[in-house]
DNA sequence: ACTGTAAATGCAAATTGATTGCAATACGGG
DNA sequence: CCCGTATTGCAATCAATTTGCATTTACAGT
């Protein structure tokens, strides 16, 4: 088995699981993601699938479809685009992870061990549940 | 002087202390969002302006203009719609304190106190220059 | 108060992100 | 291998927001 087809049937199999037919727009879009190291517009995905000739509707449609069988999360990072993003095997789909947003060139990071200090803590759990972190600033490529 | 006449003061003297010129459209804008319990659409704005004659134009630049001057602040609650919410008088527009968005009411508050744990720091320090804090999640009213 | 000018407005058209209707096509159980 | 249905492609549509431009208005300077 060489390790390309290892991980298309990864996607393959993912996607099976959860109940829809495995295409080869889904399995591209999969595996876009497994591969991208931050969370993706639907304008990069479907970029990034330039050339395999797909629909932008069919990406939409894939995107969300895959949102909704708990295989993606579809994020908003307060600039009015949905984001895309695998949901590790096993992760929770509502457990948001903290994200930094350049607000110069827009570019989305995943910051995985980002959390509050623990006064903060408290200080937060006056006010409501938080359940989610955004970090905005000037990445080093726009510092 | 008359209450209704005060109020209208207070917006022409926000808006003229901006730096903008005071217009019908601006003051019934301000008047709108400062008796608003909770941030509002562009869409609620304009509807509560119907009759007067403006156009949604003009209430979409108004809204960004009176943003841009530190008067209004914008947000973002995970539904792709912008919301408008008057900052209080004295508060400092420029949002260097962490913030707390309740997603279910919009209602955005202001938290002083919050900081990242130090080893987030130094995480998010290899990612770029953190210059806003954004907490969202689900206050206790709405909770 | 009068006037010139830059700012603001109204109206319509354009943009952008996202969705939908429908006929053609492809996945996958039998 | 075949059939029924999910999926796709394509174009049209929708909704939120923005923009171009001619007209109007606020207000600084006189």
């Amino acid at each position: 088995m060489t390790n390309q087809n290892s991980k298309r049937d990864w996607a393959r199999t993912a996607i099976q699981d959860a109940g829809l037919r495995v295409t080869m727009a889904r399995i591209a879009t999969l595996e876009v993601l497994n591969t991208a190291s931050m969370p993706l517009t639907h304008a990069e995905v479907y970029q990034a699938l330039q050339g395999r000739g797909f629909d932008k509707a069919t990406v939409f449609r894939n995107l969300n479809d895959l949102v909704s069988v708990g295989l993606l999360r579809r994020s908003e990072l307060g600039d009015h685009v949905w984001r895309f993003e695998l949901i590790a095997n096993g992760e929770h789909p509502d457990a948001h992870h903290p994200h930094f947003v350049c607000v110069d060139c827009g570019t989305v990071s995943r910051l995985d061990e980002i959390e509050l200090s623990r006064k903060s803590k408290s200080t937060s759990d006056q006010i409501g549940k938080v359940t989610e972190i955004l970090l905005r600033g000037h990445c080093h490529e726009c510092a």
